[in-house]
DNA sequence: GAACAATACATGCAAGTGCATCTAATGCAA
DNA sequence: TTGCATTAGATGCACTTGCATGTATTGTTC
């Protein structure tokens, strides 16, 4: 994807500065504010976590069966996490678990209809928590 | 801090497309690198965590005692957490603690000299990590 | 000054994570 | 086919984290 990040100072700014670490830091307090309200919103109004809505956008988005090896290129999670998340999932029957037929140590994950609902009543909230978080960034916004 | 990021496609770009959700999808992604990277190359060459690090060089930057609350403020933990790695960081002698005299509830936090000598030693290590996790984007790289 | 709310920090506990490892299935070479 | 390295995913374990709570001190109201 062809995003690329451009810092501009407003005022007077010396460029002898590290921009990297002053964008990790950046990177940091937003992802610090964003977990955190991600997590209490999801939580509170869909009983899902950060790493179950991820998972389970991901696969919507796909909108086809995918093997945990292809979920695992995408999230942001170890192959145990989340090999962990998914079991979570399953066991509140958001998304099933079945064996790959061509490739029998493979696993597919499916979602289901009462995953793809949850996932879309999410899907606002998640939005709205962002666009919060990032309203203060005026090129953001419009 | 007047820092503003702006985002710009390189090429056709649909600005209907959610702007806020692809910001974080920036941040998850360099987070994850980040912190995976610092955790790998501090730890392995300085004995240092990243949260570890990161209170160090909030002390040092201070130049002067501080207190826990003062540094809850300023690095993304909760207050228990950051109890907890000022415990970890006491225990190894790079900092010292003690109750403040005018407020006996209060406990300030002092940097050693190994302290100061660890940090001195792990910066270039950050910020190596840090410009190499950055080096993909071409308006950050001079 | 006594009683009580508020504040600063520490700690018990449950939950999530990554690393190392385990099991099962596959691929490949002899 | 047999034997062995490789790969997919699950699991034991240690560690860190946040939440709720505990302890000690301070401030406030009567």
């Amino acid at each position: 994807m062809p995003l690329h990040v451009y810092w501009r100072d407003g005022n007077l700014r010396d460029m002898d500065d590290d921009v990297a670490v002053d964008t990790w830091h950046y990177v940091l307090a937003k992802h610090a504010k964003g977990m955190c309200a991600l997590e209490r919103e999801l939580g509170e109004r869909h009983g899902l976590g950060p790493s179950e809505f991820e998972v389970l956008d991901r696969i919507v988005r796909h909108d086809r069966k995918l093997r945990i090896q292809e979920l695992c290129d995408e999230v942001h999670l170890s192959q145990s996490a989340l090999s962990r998340v998914v079991a979570r999932l399953e066991k509140v029957a958001l998304v099933s678990r079945g064996v790959c037929d061509d490739d029998r140590r493979g696993v597919f994950v499916c979602i289901t209809d009462e995953g793809r609902a949850r996932h879309a009543e999410a899907v606002p909230t998640h939005q709205a928590v962002l666009q919060e978080i990032f309203a203060d960034d005026p090129a953001l916004a419009r």
